[in-house]
DNA sequence: TTGAAAGCGCTAACAT
DNA sequence: ATGTTAGCGCTTTCAA
């Protein structure tokens, strides 16, 4: 051999050093019965002296069906602060039980998704924590079968009936749309994702039901969908204010929208005079001018949460699917509860001129 | 078998199925020549009727010594945004190469740290990228030996020469600290890690320089250590105002550190007053007011950057360590800009008095 | 209490 | 172009 410095001591090197068997290490290293204290201390030595690791792929290759005690974790993207979160309770609880987590991004894109599913499933993982992008997950379904369970997580998938964990989303963007009436608000901008995705559209659905609620006509001109990133956020907040008759409160159902918005208002000068409420506490958010008001998920709590259900299934239980849906709360810091203030048609453009004329479409 | 609809379909199958040998689905599933289309398609229909994944770790075990295209990631903690971008990066980087990569939290302890360096090298992992604990790192290098290439991130490791990838932090940490001079500061507080982190002396190092450049002499009750979370920086903080003859201004030398710096300015009512630079940009913090001066990292460079020396080694490349520095850029933004205005000793402690007396201790 | 043989799913080297 | 044999590092029988 070229490189015997690069090779990794086996079992059987111990077993010649230690001057047993294999199957006698193979007891040591598995703390198995019936091995005399002398001839496991020999061993121990001879593991000592060959700094001896196991090597878990074989082992789990031999005892064939055997868990791996490796899961796969797929995220939107892996440094948005809300999948990072999401990301630390799912290693929280998968640390309890010895089990190493892939993380992953699918960007969005089932493609992504589907190739990142058959790298993990050939890397023999026991299972599978998805957030799934908006695409129908019957493909993915059939692809892993009974062998690796999935749990869902932040969004319903669609297509399918399987384990899944969320936000209350519906129940979540009432409550903050009802809390910029309740401040006198009746023209509210909404900003939310792609409607293919399930969240997105709970949100709205939530913001729908709460004007509804309060007798206030829906106004499309009003609704900015499509809002995936900060810039895109920041174009429909120059969109929604560059209008006729704009909103007098806005409510950002992302983080990146409510980025983007917080950007647009502070460059119109506008934000002690308009309404904001976000979806998704972030760092550095009560520290803003005004503090932002926000409807705080717990996305590490959703993690662990979901993580506990996969291993629950690995554990052997086939009762069927949950939808576990975690509480939001509503932090109430100031951006939210901005006073509606204009009373005649225009006003709130007239500024929009005044501060910032060349933030202004032609 | 109990759960034979568990069971997933092996290339043994495929072979009977498609009626030819296992060595000719091998030849088909690897893309290998000596295949008439014929028999190609045949096997691949069987590998489409049972839905046939291969074994990515028997593959591995079978031709030993290969790569499992798997690497693990040791950060401090997967949520702090810096490790994320890091994680991003380093993602970014694997993907191409079709690897997958284990993310963990050492939570800055050796112990964990060592657990699952042992646990991915059980695994298999092809290598380590390692933002190392505070701790002797000879252990771990010789646990790993020459198996398993390691390049470390964000920190030089104690004890070991390695392949290492960081900011230039004594620079950062001169040119922030030169910043807050250059707008006339002379008692300028730092509030930094445990000097036990090499990241922490070097910045606290940077910090020195600079003072001694500009004939400074160094208050070391200005200098604030052991700073590791936002609460401690919020303690830290207030120690430093609440002293006799406080700064005038603040270099936060890590992310914690700025938030719980903001956090007491913002409760003292000295955000105007007190000069206040950053190292680590984070999300929003030019919508602070001021809006955060800041000595940018580039933590995505520098997870893609220690991918790909990993994977250069993993390449054969055996060449000497190197300690690779990426540069960083510093955004003036307003934090750091605000002039000293203290005069008279004593005047910046009069003001917190008059402001929040419950903040400051007996 | 210990060990020998068989085989997990796959690939390498060598037939045919 | 295709198949056979051996074996990766380990665990599971089952025998001593």
């Amino acid at each position: 051999m070229t490189d015997d410095r690069h090779r990794r001591a086996t079992m059987r090197d111990v077993a010649a050093l230690a001057g047993v068997s294999l199957k006698t290490v193979s007891r040591v290293v598995n703390d198995e019965p019936n091995v005399t204290d002398a001839t496991r201390a020999q061993v121990q030595r001879a593991i000592d002296a060959l700094r001896y690791l196991p090597d878990a792929t074989a082992a789990n290759l031999a005892h064939a069906g055997r868990a791996t005690h490796t899961i796969a974790l797929l995220l939107s993207a892996v440094d948005n602060p809300f999948a990072a979160c999401i990301l630390r309770g799912v290693e929280a609880a998968a640390r309890e039980r010895h089990v190493a987590v892939f993380a992953a991004s699918t960007e969005e894109l089932p493609d992504v998704e589907e190739t990142l599913v058959k790298a993990f499933a050939s890397r023999n993982v026991d299972g599978f924590l998805i957030t799934p992008t908006a695409c129908d997950h019957r493909r993915i379904a059939e692809l892993l079968g009974t062998r690796w369970p999935v749990v869902y997580l932040d969004r319903v998938p669609s297509g399918i009936t399987a384990d899944t964990i969320t936000s209350n989303n519906v129940a979540s963007a009432t409550a903050a749309t009802q809390h910029l009436i309740d401040a006198g608000h009746r023209r509210i901008g909404l900003l939310t994702d792609r409607l293919s995705i399930g969240t997105a559209r709970d949100r709205r659905q939530g913001y729908e039901d709460a004007l509804r609620q309060a007798g206030l006509e829906l106004d499309e001109t009003l609704i900015q969908t499509d809002v995936a990133t900060v810039d895109d956020a920041v174009c429909a907040g120059r969109r929604l204010f560059a209008a006729d008759n704009p909103p007098t409160a806005v409510f950002a159902s992302r983080n990146a929208a409510t980025i983007g918005m917080v950007r647009v208002l502070k460059q119109l000068g506008l934000s002690h005079q308009v309404g904001l409420i976000s979806i998704d506490d972030i760092e550095l958010s009560d520290l803003l001018d005004p503090p932002l008001t926000v409807v705080s998920q717990d996305p590490e709590g959703m993690g662990r949460l979901a993580a506990q259900r996969l291993f629950a299934r690995l554990d052997g239980d086939d009762t069927p699917p949950v939808h576990l849906i975690i509480p939001t709360t509503l932090l109430a810091r100031g951006s939210g509860e901005i006073p509606c203030r204009v009373t005649s048609r225009g006003q709130i453009r007239a500024t929009i001129h005044q501060n910032t004329p060349q933030e202004t479409p032609a």
